[in-house]
DNA sequence: TGACAAACTTACTAACCAGTAAGTAAAATA
DNA sequence: TATTTTACTTACTGGTTAGTAAGTTTGTCA
């Protein structure tokens, strides 16, 4: 799961097989189908794995008791850390990108990731705008998904152009939120 | 090449092959080789011509001529449209994602045609809040990476949940630039 | 009319893909 | 100790992939 998980955010659904998991154990194909019938299967166990594990870092203490402010430069620092080792890309956004070639359960496993992701943005930027110190118009579920979109895209990008694009997207979120005009 | 465009917006480079779009034309795949020696160079003549076509486009009287403003909203509308027949996602998107899978000619071509949509969309930024109208903090090099990151995540985003999150990030830029604090 | 080239088709190859059936070795359990 | 279960391997299938070689039709031009 690990290795799949990776092999996603690296290469995509469609960009790794049975064959790459089984040559990085160092075992037959056959030994993965024995675990996971299906890539489906896999795929969507990796998925859940991840919901689950975002599910309970977001409720744990340690985030939980955070400032709005520190809340977003915890979330922030996900998306950079994970880019950090080896040009990956944030799950959900890898499996938008072939959502057309996605079979049913795992589109329904990406739209519940995402709307998770989504959820949790839009509260933590609610109460940081009530409690004075993010500013910006609108409704807070659409910078949500401006913020969210960025990321996933910014990770991208950061691929063809180098990290440093990517930090120029934290950069200027911090600065559209936290400067007063 | 329309249809490998379209293909690669929908399925991306893994996603499609010469036998889909020989079906689509109903010929055989060997004529597809016949005018293009490999999948490489197909795509590779794909994204050089999307950039020919931008390139001839923003240097053209009807965009040049425009406001900043009006400037940023055809630079909307060409994602909005892209998306709206039929979940595609911006060509450079599609292949950053795909970036570590790529042969070397065509992680070249997708440098190129970020790096001249990510020009472009800074100094209309550039333009847009020297005369005012534009209001934001920070560097335009840094907006500019982010604005553009939103619209690639967001029409990724769209796919998994609906076109109307991409009209929600429009809708925030919009409000964040246009709307004083 | 004949030569030639453009635009194919037919028929194929070697590699890879997800997935399966049958057999095996070792460990857990009764 | 005997039986069963776990975790595989071996050997395969049918389908798809990009790519090729050789032959065929069609239109152009001298």
């Amino acid at each position: 799961m690990d290795l799949a998980e990776s092999f996603l955010q690296e290469k995509g659904f469609n960009g790794f097989s049975y064959a790459h998991i089984a040559k990085e154990l160092d075992v037959k194909n056959a030994a993965i189908h024995y675990h996971f019938p299906s890539k489906e299967a896999l795929v969507s166990a990796v998925i859940q794995r991840y919901r689950d594990r975002f599910k309970l870092w977001i409720n744990n203490s340690r985030v939980r008791d955070l400032s709005p402010q520190e809340k977003l430069d915890w979330f922030f620092g996900i998306y950079t850390n994970t880019r950090a080792d080896n040009g990956k890309v944030c799950l959900a956004g890898s499996l938008e990108t072939e959502f057309n070639s996605l079979p049913d359960s795992l589109r329904e496993q990406t739209q519940a990731l995402t709307r998770e992701l989504l959820a949790w943005l839009q509260t933590t930027l609610e109460d940081g705008r009530d409690a004075g110190v993010f500013h910006f118009g609108g409704e807070p579920a659409d910078k949500a998904v401006l913020i969210l979109s960025s990321l996933q895209g910014g990770l991208q990008m950061a691929r063809a152009l180098g990290s440093g694009k990517f930090r120029a997207v934290v950069q200027q979120h911090k600065q559209d939120l936290l400067v007063p005009a």
